[in-house]
RNA sequence: GCACCCGUAGCUCAGCUGGAUAGAGCGCCGCCCUCCGAAGGCGGAGGCCAGAGGUUCGAAUCCUCUCGGGUGCGCCA
């Protein structure tokens, strides 16, 4: 339940009922309206615009609609005060009881606790990681990667139907290249002197297994043979072994994709080529010639007829060539067939998560879904910015060569899957982000992924502790439910579950904004939160959570603990991080 | 040249898609604690939200321009 939502609807209402019965104009839109956590907490405990947002509309002056908004919303159960301020909010403070009976939906929902229905089961498909199968994973694929993953988390949690999908650039060059380093090792595994691996080949020793495995089957067969006979073959044996090396990569980051789209099955099924057909048919494609580029002109620019497809129709900067000078389909071209495959299966929602040096394609590509959805369908492309290798604040030394660039395996066997992917949660996706190896293990209050672990641990300490204290109190999940926490009166512990009860909104809204940080720094504030209060206790004995004299009262505010740490869980379930117990 | 992203405390960054006196961590300053309810706690100073216009009841947020940083710009993917 989203308290907030939950009043926004009821104020509407009382707002349509004061149209129907005529004291207030009819046609009146609410869409305006908006119902939120004041950020001055002596404002209240929720906010709403409403009046000054409809005093135009409503031809009233602000104060006196607030005046009568007021009064409406001052009927409602949960309301305990409603005041008028400013230029018109009304602030409205609810009762005790309803914020405490909060936390019966937290631990009646318990880690399900934030679910929305705003996605009302719509299909979406996440798209991300789509690293090409040429080696394994680095660093700058673990951002997208875990960017992905949460935000289908979240859009999973927001009630939207979700589909984790990568597409596999199988059919480039880039696909050449990489079997002709395989055959290679081929070569060296049936003893040949290679030597230094070649320009423009792909020298890392990942490759070397694969020529093993050439070797193991195919023996003597290929050597000194021209490139028709093997580089086939070689491809798939390649490609295949890579994208095993990535699924493994993925799995030790915790990242599971329902479905791999190859780029290959999209040339060799004729599905680009419809794709083209079907454009040229809705009048989309013409032969035509590109102005070359003002800045970075290309040494071998030379004006030639191309075909084009009229993304400028679709608010591209130009048009964009779906053919190369030797006739094979670009990239781009096959994106199209991709993306227009996606709608066909039923998706018009699909969102894309890309490294910021892609981002010039963004255009083009919402351009492309525009014209084979007929406008139906809509691309959300998030961008992730570089991440900086540091250690203890130092730049991590990265060579230049090609091969020597540290793995996603690397950072994940060092730290941790968990570490990962939270620290890469702790910045907007579309700026840069410094991951220190150092500080990401260091135990303190500025590494948010222990402030937040410890948190959770703390709250399950508080459990043990009252095990010991009150061996006969029940402190079940069951028990707790049916407790009246009565005794939490406490201003600072109703504030916390105010924090509480704000995780659905948070969901809902990081879910719209397509914003998987934004959980991250929640469960950075409510972790604050818990904290303060804890140490309050070491300050004043009547404040710890356990009282040795007060089985009732340690009950209730373990209630509160109980939900704080359902919450913290909840969130991390969304980041795909694992709470724990105790800290190590 | 064009397009996209960015510019917020000394530093690293949030800022709820237009709301009230712009927040957090680190650093700095001042107190407190040395407690196994755990690797510190409490409080304080610190801001022309790059700059200039505009939109309106109201702008860090939306629009235009300027300055400054990053990225990208047929036949790579």
């Amino acid at each position: 339940m989203n308290v907030f939502a939950s009043l926004h609807a009821d104020l509407c209402d009382r707002i349509a009922a004061l149209v129907d019965a005529g004291r207030l104009p009819a046609g009146l839109a609410t869409d305006a309206v908006t119902m939120e956590p004041p950020r001055d907490p002596s404002h209240g405990d929720m906010a709403t615009n409403a009046a000054m947002a409809l005093a135009k509309p409503a031809g009233m002056k602000p104060r006196d609609l607030a005046e009568i908004l007021a009064s409406e919303l001052a009927a409602l159960d949960a309301v305990a005060r409603v005041d008028i301020a400013g230029p018109g909010f009304i602030n409205i403070t609810l009762t005790p009881a309803f914020w405490r009976a909060r936390l019966d939906d937290m631990l009646g929902e318990g880690v399900g606790y934030g679910a929305s229905a705003i996605g009302a089961g719509e299909k979406v498909n996440v798209e991300y990681v789509s690293a090409n199968p040429t080696g394994p994973m680095h660093v700058g694929h673990c951002r997208g990667a875990v960017v992905g993953d949460a935000l289908a988390n979240l859009l999973d949690k927001a009630g939207y139907s979700v589909t984790r999908e990568y597409y596999i650039n199988d059919a480039g060059a880039q696909i050449d290249v990489l079997a002709r380093s395989a055959y290679l090792r081929y070569c060296e595994a049936r003893g040949r002197h290679i030597g230094a691996i070649p320009e423009g080949l792909y020298p890392g020793d990942y490759l070397v297994p694969v020529g093993q495995k050439l070797a193991d089957i195919h023996g003597d067969a290929w050597l000194d043979q021209p490139e028709t006979v093997w580089l086939e073959p070689v491809r798939r044996v390649a490609t295949e072994a890579m994208m095993e090396m990535i699924r493994a990569d993925l799995a030790a980051l915790g990242v599971e994709h329902e479905l791999f789209f190859s780029e290959r099955d999209l040339h060799a099924s004729g599905r680009v080529d419809r794709t083209i057909e079907w454009l040229k048919g809705e009048g989309l494609v013409y032969e035509g010639v590109l102005e070359p580029p003002k800045g970075k002109k290309p040494e071998d620019w030379e004006p030639r007829p191309q075909l084009l497809f009229k993304a400028s129709q679709f608010g591209d900067d130009t048009d964009r060539p779906l053919k190369k000078s030797d006739g094979s389909a670009t990239y781009f071209a096959a994106d199209i067939a991709y993306h227009d495959d996606k709608f066909q299966r039923g998706f018009s929602h699909m969102v894309l998560v890309l490294g910021a040096d892609h981002g010039g394609y963004a255009k083009r590509m919402e351009a492309a879904v525009k014209a084979v959805s007929g406008g139906q369908a809509r691309l959300s492309i998030q961008f992730c910015q570089l991440v900086k290798l540091m250690r203890h604040g130092e730049p991590v030394k990265m060579s230049k060569r090609a091969g020597q660039f540290v793995t996603l395996r690397e950072v994940v066997d060092e730290v941790g899957r968990d570490v990962v992917r939270f620290i890469m949660l702790t910045r907007k996706n579309d700026a840069p982000l410094d991951f220190d190896f150092a500080k990401a293990l260091e135990q303190s209050r500025d590494n948010p992924v222990w402030y937040v672990q410890y948190a959770h641990a703390r709250a399950h300490s508080a459990f043990a502790r009252a095990a010991e204290r009150h061996p006969d109190l029940d402190l079940s999940d069951a028990a707790l439910r049916a407790l009246d926490p009565a005794g939490l009166v406490e201003a600072d512990e109703l504030a916390l579950v105010q924090r509480l009860a704000q995780w659905p909104r948070v969901v809902e809204q990081a879910a719209r904004a397509h914003e998987p940080h934004r959980v991250a720094f929640y469960l950075y504030e409510l972790a604050g939160d818990f904290h303060t209060l804890w140490n309050r206790g070491n300050d004043d004995p009547g404040r710890r959570f356990v009282l040795d004299d007060d089985a009732g009262l340690t009950a209730a505010r373990l209630k509160l603990v109980r939900s704080v740490q359902t919450v913290i869980a909840s969130g991390l379930a969304v980041l795909g991080v694992e709470p724990v117990d105790e800290l190590t």
